[in-house]
DNA sequence: AAGAGACAAATTGTATACAATGGGCATGCA
DNA sequence: TGCATGCCCATTGTATACAATTTGTCTCTT
């Protein structure tokens, strides 16, 4: 009975570890929707496990912010508001800054080289004209790599490790409401800047750069899901 | 058989989750030592649970940074070093900046007041003359209670939750070295910047405030720790 | 017809039994 | 004596049984 959903059978490591992994994946797919509520037996027979590892594997899903409390013990894939998007890309921009400023006194060479090798992937994905739900798919992957990369060029584990915490819970918004991002060529600007600044170990700069993208991303995003929920009320576009 | 242990038998509640808040709090306190194994079955006797909810508290705390796994599969209270704490205290520094801005904007009245009521809680405590361990401790917690508020004056749930896990790995490294903060009066006069400035809704005033008293800080604990352990690599002490 | 109460079903919380894994210790060989 | 090897025990991982809690519905009463 090798079952369903083995496509992800490492076939090494417990069960519950695997059974995280998939069910993440399932989340940050948009197989399980936003707002889905999680139901441990269910689960469980979809993954052919007991209800032990799913157990574990959702308290940490639920620890990381991707599942939530229901009222009523329930749980439920997390639902992110407008609201919480503004929120999550102030958080970035406080530990974005500080990950700028780290990369340029620890980022080593190689990986100054994968930030780079980062802008010219963008480049690449630009002109190679397929389909546009991919090239989009494409873009956001590398949005993600990059900031990834920085965050972790800052040698600051706990740095990085908070900035992956926002990263996912902004993945959830990217699915709720697949707003495309309209200029796409000034993120790479903006990306360049940032690069450029950790070259040449100019950690004010840096953090400007970092700065100034971030404000300009947050606007965007905010400005494209305006347009979709107008209703839900818009606190704090310019923080600064 | 009422036990041992009933001193935080709230009663209510789950008992993975009243296992977790006094796993958390026995941490926290010192009396599980940072580096201590953690061993199942050996805390389900201790609390008189069964293993399932010590599971679950412990992967919770896993999560929350306070046990981290041991090589070897097995799981110890975490271990933080001078590096940590420096690090930790440059992720604060991008997040508070962020958390007194947002103080500015959306701290309620009442928020105001319970700030300037920590500040006079400081001041009382510093004329009470009581045995010195005693006033340490008072002072660190109404230090780490003042950061709390301005957290969560900022409006912005998700900054308040990451600072909050940073807050709890400091406090482990307050155990382990029991450094004496030297300059307490400077402390509190930056405290009184930063609610002076959020009082008067100046954003980036506040945002100074908060830089300067955490570059302020970090600079006294690392020195107040280099004094111990002068044989961790001492990385980077100003950062900007 | 509307509300209260109780019963039933679904779901989560806890305990325990069993499996698997890894490390330490003892024993034997060089 | 030192090292390798194999077994045993300690500990964690998983499954399952059972308890408790909650929700929703059905009925009975007013």
């Amino acid at each position: 009975m090798s079952g369903t959903y083995n496509f992800l059978d490492i076939s090494m490591g417990k069960l519950f570890s695997k059974t995280y992994m998939a069910l993440r994946q399932e989340i940050l797919s948009g197989n399980l929707v936003s707002g889905e509520s999680l139901v441990e037996q269910t689960l469980a027979d979809r993954f052919a496990v007991s209800r032990t590892p799913i157990r574990e594997a959702i308290r940490q899903l639920q620890q990381e912010g991707l599942v939530e409390a229901d009222r009523g013990g329930g749980l439920r894939v997390t639902v992110i508001t407008i609201a919480d998007a503004i929120h999550l890309y102030d958080c970035r921009l406080g530990l974005e800054q500080v990950a700028a400023v780290g990369a340029c006194e620890n980022a080593t060479p190689a990986q100054v080289e994968d930030l780079q090798d980062c802008l010219a992937q963008a480049n690449l994905s630009d002109s190679a004209g397929r389909n546009q739900a991919d090239e989009l798919e494409d873009r956001l992957h590398i949005d993600q790599s990059f900031h990834r990369l920085l965050a972790e060029s800052s040698g600051n584990p706990w740095l990085a490790d908070l900035l992956e915490q926002i990263f996912s819970k902004m993945a959830l918004l990217r699915l709720t409401t697949t707003y495309q991002n309209p200029d796409v060529l000034e993120i790479w600007a903006e990306h360049e800047r940032i690069v450029s600044a950790i070259e040449q170990r100019d950690a004010q700069a840096a953090a400007t750069a970092v700065r100034d993208h971030l404000v300009a991303s947050k606007l965007r995003v905010v400005e494209a899901l305006q347009g979709i929920k107008s209703d839900v009320p818009l606190q704090n576009i310019t923080p600064r």
